[in-house]
DNA sequence: GACGACGAAATTATTGACAATCTCGTCGAT
DNA sequence: ATCGACGAGATTGTCAATAATTTCGTCGTC
């Protein structure tokens, strides 16, 4: 699976990290540690430095003598983490005002305008690609390289989550248009505007999967 | 050290947080596996597993075949672990003032008035003991425990800084003066207007920070 | 005296064997 | 047929021995 002789125990949370972004773990499963082994071809020591890595970042449970699984992230514990993540790219939106390039900001508008059009094609994992790309350059450009550190990791228990939207037209829709506003706050140089509109989108997010919990609760197991 | 035979990866892990926060381990100090096994109690494998999830926080630094030492954060990083503290923080105190009960409410006015009395008496100790529960209330009250998690672990690299400033008389009534105007709001009912002092108050404390930095230089090594 | 190669000491990484614990199916008594 | 005790298998925790790597002092050469 990974080339080297031996993955460090970073490079393992990461595979581990992906796969369950993937969904090809999910919530509740079983992580034991021998599969783990033979798929990453880490030592043993790694591996448990790795889960207890991915404890301590809330995405997996470690229990005395039962071994690591999936946490499921209840709708209360996501919606916590996305008012987090929408205060701390809020933060990150008008940072990027006040210290991003112009070349920076061209790119974002760029960005932003691809996406536009990407709305009409039907292919969320081409928006969800623009999407992350849009959300990294504003944290990147603004270089608030904690803050991003820190929203990453929030984002990985609810990041099949927030694909998940992505299948409705009127989420990307929406989406677009929130972006279109932080935009015009960046390009006006209104730091205070772009930081409450990308709160904003950010809680829309939200909200859009409340409604769709409550309707569907694809979110159990 | 630890009375239990064995001693958790987390247990472990809360030590060592707890040497870094009282200033008996300081940044750049080397972090030998055999000194915390002894004084711990714990095994080799639960050592390093600490040292791992420690890692992951930020706090310390896990580096190949050197072993771990105490990470020393820079100015800008502090700026921005307190922007996301003030962020966060100022979450908790909305909804604080929309999901606390009267009872800790009262409570919280309480401890403010505490604090506002200590802020004669000569003691940082005391004063951050009350600062320390003056902002747990909240964030516990506002039922935010995934937030609350979150700050508790930012907290840790700049606990001491905080600290700091409680020896400064002019940061003890600039803060409870922050502390009565989030009070008031919270009392009237207003999430926005106690969600904007909370995070004016950290970033007040960012502040205060900042220029003793540039006077002492105090966080050097 | 300065510089670099060498090697001993210290520390971390790996491995294998074994102990402790949990899980789950089976069997027997009522 | 239901319930509980028992035990085999699976999985994690611990320990000790060894390998790999870094660090730092020493010595020799220029």
């Amino acid at each position: 699976m990974l080339e080297k002789k031996g993955p460090s125990a970073v490079e393992i949370a990461d595979w581990i990290r992906g796969q369950i972004r993937r969904r090809r773990l999910v919530p509740g499963q079983r992580l034991v540690e021998i599969d783990i082994i033979r798929q990453t071809g880490g030592s043993r020591f790694k591996v448990r430095e790795a889960l207890q890595r991915l404890d301590a970042e809330g995405l997996v449970d470690v229990e005395e003598f039962r071994g690591a699984s999936v946490r499921n992230a209840t709708m209360e514990e996501v919606r916590q983490l996305y008012q987090a993540r929408g205060a701390m790219e809020g933060i990150c939106a008008a940072d990027f005002t006040a210290r991003a390039t112009s070349d920076e900001k061209a790119e974002l508008n760029a960005v932003a305008e691809e996406m536009e059009l990407c709305v009409a094609g039907p292919s969320p994992e081409q928006f969800a690609r623009l999407n992350a790309q849009w959300h990294n350059l504003i944290m990147t450009g603004a270089g608030d390289h904690v803050i991003k550190g820190i929203v990453q990791r929030l984002n990985t228990p609810i990041h099949h989550l927030v694909f998940e939207t992505f299948y409705r037209g009127e989420r990307l829709r929406a989406a677009v248009q929130d972006h279109r506003v932080v935009v015009d706050a960046v390009m006006d140089g209104d730091a205070q505007a772009a930081e409450r509109a990308m709160r904003t989108h950010v809680i829309n997010g939200l909200e859009f999967l409340s409604r769709l919990d409550e309707s569907v609760h694809f979110g159990e197991d």
